[in-house]
RNA sequence: GGUGGGGUGGCCGAGUGGCCGAAGGCGCUCCCCUGCUAAGGGAGUAACGGGUUUAUAGCCUGUUCGAGGGUUCGAAUCCCUCCUCCACCGCCA
């Protein structure tokens, strides 16, 4: 949610930068709906008003032992007339929080211009990518070969864009995920939380999921007779910053930094066919996600560190990866500025997005009231929030399985896992 | 799942139809007192929104006592539904 002032008071400006994201928000429409509340709320408060008063009179006058039927009567009038004011002003609100909650966030000054992939631009490039000397083969081969990866049993299980892994693979595919949890607990400063993996409607308005992304998610069954069922996460991001929904921190407790490891759930609506072979693209997958709530004025300060967290992750397991900053058409919905991580993936020649590290500032916290008190002032201030993934573990054995493989078709264990493999060097 | 009791400001906790946005306490801010510290005295202190305004100042005003409905001229207070916490019972990994 942005602050509604933007869109009172600069609207034309905030519909510019909207539009550099490909958001085209009609301010014609705005500013009319805007005008209407003003008067609409005028009439409606004022009538309210004249209510509280006059029956603080009509209290006073029946203590004094008046009568006051005819007081009453009168009453009776202006109430009819406020529950239609009331009536009009409740259904101009919802259409304009209708309208306001569809609105993406500005993206920060210093992202690129740009329309989609092609205008996001390479900030970086890490490591060195292996010369293989026969000919490289993706990892579902590998895997199936191995006998680690199985489709097949998934599709029988669930459907397409589900896996079972067996053996050293799902160990394999269990030590990255402990792993990326070590590091980012013992070394990065983040605490490690346990979170549900079915989360409420308030959470997912408040992680901006809803309204417009509901699509994506999969949904249980009505849970109460109104029909509110719960979502399964789409990542650990949902959880994690819901916990600083209605929170008013003291200054001295930010930054908050959390990290889980859950499986995440996405319906991958609007994107058949795409990625349709192989494990970048599952309806469940494994995440490492680390969020921070931090000082607004810090926020972007934290960008670069909890990017810097990520990379740390690929860095040590030795694959090659660049770093990539979005443009203004390609950011999500949220994000002020937004950091890829793509790793380097060899059967594909070509790197491929493993993580993704955003700056949401007061976007999310508005839409949750997450605050904190700044030290010695009195009123409460929105927090920033971020979120980065710190890895997507599913792509991550991905990039291991390709970048480590063998001639004779065996992987080779990246040395940090080997510790969490019983010491393990190689699989096959 | 059953029975009973709760959900009130940053926190704790009073409050059963108007004088309650809400006693009291804690915390916090400012001031006084005090060799230092500790203790003590005084004042202030809810959030969110709208209007006016250069203003996140002031002034006017609305909403909010778990959520949503209802009764009433008027609801923290009465009624209904739901959520949630606690205790006991039942069940269960």
């Amino acid at each position: 949610m942005l602050d509604p002032k933007f869109l009172r008071n600069d609207i034309q400006e905030t519909a510019n930068k909207l539009a550099t994201r490909g958001f085209v928000l009609d301010v014609e429409l705005m500013n009319q709906l805007e005008e209407q509340r003003k008067t609409l709320q005028v009439t409606t408060e004022t009538l309210q008003s004249e209510r509280n008063s006059r029956s603080k009179e009509i209290g006073l006058a029946s203590k004094r032992g008046e009568d006051i039927t005819s007081l009453r009567l009168e009453m009776g009038k202006l109430g009819e007339e406020l529950d239609a004011a009331k009536e009009q002003f409740t259904a101009l609100a919802e259409q304009l929080k209708n309208i306001s909650s569809a609105i993406p966030n500005l993206p920060h000054e210093s992202v690129p211009l740009g329309q989609g992939e092609a205008g996001n631009i390479e900030i970086s490039t890490w490591g060195s990518r292996k010369e293989f000397d026969f000919e490289v083969k993706d990892h579902v081969d590998l895997g199936e070969a191995l006998g680690g990866l199985d489709f097949k049993s998934a599709v029988k299980i669930s459907g397409s864009r589900f896996i079972v892994m067996q053996g050293q693979i799902a160990k394999l595919h269990r030590s990255l995920a402990q792993y990326m949890l070590n590091l980012h607990t013992n070394e990065h400063g983040y605490t490690e939380m346990y979170v549900p993996l079915l989360v409420n409607a308030d959470s997912l308005f408040g992680t901006t999921q809803l309204p417009k992304f509901g699509d994506d998610l999969f949904n249980t069954k009505p849970a109460t007779e109104e029909g509110i069922g719960m979502s399964l996460i789409p990542s650990a991001e949902v959880p994690l910053t819901n916990m600083s929904r209605d929170m008013i921190y003291d200054e001295s407790e930010l930054p908050i930094k959390i990290t889980a490891h859950t499986p995440c759930f996405r319906s991958e609506a609007g994107s058949y066919g795409r990625d349709t072979r192989g494990l970048i693209r599952q309806h469940q997958f494994d995440k490492v996600e680390l969020v921070q709530i931090v000082h607004p004025e810090k926020s972007f300060e934290a960008l670069e560190e909890i990017t810097a967290h990520a990379e740390q992750v690929l860095k040590n397991l030795q694959l090659p990866y660049r770093k990539v900053v979005l443009c203004t058409g390609d950011m999500g919905f949220s994000a002020t500025k937004t950091y890829d991580l793509e790793v380097w993936v060899p059967a594909q020649n070509s790197y491929r997005e493993i993580s993704s590290c955003s700056n949401v500032g007061d976007f999310q916290a508005r839409r949750l009231q997450a605050r904190f008190r700044p030290t010695g002032v009195k009123k409460p201030e929105l927090v920033h929030t971020l979120n980065g993934s710190g890895l997507a573990v599913g792509r991550t054995l991905v990039a291991v399985l390709e970048n480590y493989q063998l001639a004779d078709g065996r992987i080779e264990i990246p040395t940090v896992l080997q510790p969490y493999m019983g010491g393990l060097t190689h699989i096959g």
